[in-house]
DNA sequence: AGTTAAACCTGGTTGC
DNA sequence: TGCAACCAGGTTTAAC
């Protein structure tokens, strides 16, 4: 599921309504992709921070007392940070957080919920049937094991300081497919197996071309292609093929503006003829053979 | 070192 | 209707 607009979306939908919870109780599920790394009972009585984004994943900074917990910038670190930590929380395939304010009954595990936190503010609950997902606590995102998570990430695609010609010389030093490099996350976030396709049509660009054979032109144009996908995405709530809602149960509407994404058959948007499916890296990749010449 | 397949899971859809 | 095969938003790990 989840690419970069299904969680952002599932971050702004929280908004901050956490922000200075209580932690007042804790429940797993099934094991998740990879263990909590602390005793549940740990985190309760700590204070919720602001839900910051990296990528696909989340950081919900928990707090040893109720005074920091303003914005986490990622990369800033004080003291009192270091001391406490958070969780990082990747939603994997089939992940979606949800957020219920109402504190009056009780709130038992579903068959698919497999992460709780009760706060004095609501709870927070992390559904995922494939259990592709993570909630793992870290002492703070410069250490391990959040660190080794997020150290080999490219670079935010919405970021306002995103640097253009070092993704130009990225794409241009490697050899594998475009829409393969797009996928690895090395060079930019957040773009999955959606988006990735989506924009590569936007661009014109076949996602078997070799990204070193882009020219600067056309890297620059899938750039900005990728960049107004996913907001065009984010505005639009993200893609709901199944299991995604945002922290209310909302699904989201981008799907149905998709242009070849699980389209194959469909005539293209720009010419007609029909769309073709191939498989990249066991992924399925969508695109206009006319539109995208190699 | 760089590229590709296998693995982690569940459930819905497709085809015989 | 039953059942096997295949497919799905991601990413790590092992194997070439």
């Amino acid at each position: 599921m989840p690419e970069l607009p299904e969680v952002e979306v599932t971050r702004l939908s929280l908004s901050d309504r956490l922000t200075g919870a209580r932690v007042t109780s804790v429940k797993m599920g099934k094991p998740l992709r990879w263990p909590l790394g602390q005793e549940p009972a740990e985190l309760v009585g700590k204070y919720a921070g602001a839900m910051a984004r990296r990528g696909k994943y989340l950081w919900l900074p928990l707090m040893r007392d109720a005074r920091n917990t303003s914005p986490l910038v990622h990369g800033e670190s004080s003291p009192h940070h270091e001391e406490t930590g958070g969780l990082l929380i990747h939603l994997g395939m089939s992940g979606s957080l949800n957020f219920r304010e109402d504190l009056t009954c009780p709130i038992d595990l579903g068959a698919h919920e497999h992460f709780q936190m009760l706060t004095t503010l609501g709870t927070l609950t992390l559904t995922d049937p494939r259990r592709f997902g993570a909630v793992v606590w870290s002492r703070s995102l410069s250490q391990t094991p959040a660190l080794q998570l997020l150290q080999r990430l490219g670079q935010e695609p919405l970021s306002p300081t995103f640097n253009s010609a070092l993704f130009v010389s990225e794409l241009q030093r490697r050899k594998s497919p475009i829409k393969t490099v797009l996928l690895s996350g090395e060079v930019i976030v957040g773009a999955g197996n959606i988006y990735a396709s989506e924009a590569l049509f936007r661009a014109r660009i076949h996602p078997m071309q070799r990204s070193n054979l882009l020219t600067t032109r056309q890297a620059k144009k899938l750039l900005s292609c990728v960049q107004d996908v996913l907001r065009e995405a984010i505005a639009m709530g993200g893609s709901t093929l199944r299991d995604f809602r945002n922290a209310h149960g909302h699904s989201g509407d981008f799907q149905k503006i998709a242009q070849v994404y699980d389209r194959e058959g469909e005539p293209c948007p720009r010419c007609q003829r029909p769309i073709f499916r191939i498989v990249q890296q066991q992924r399925a990749s969508y695109f206009c053979e006319r539109c995208q010449p190699l």
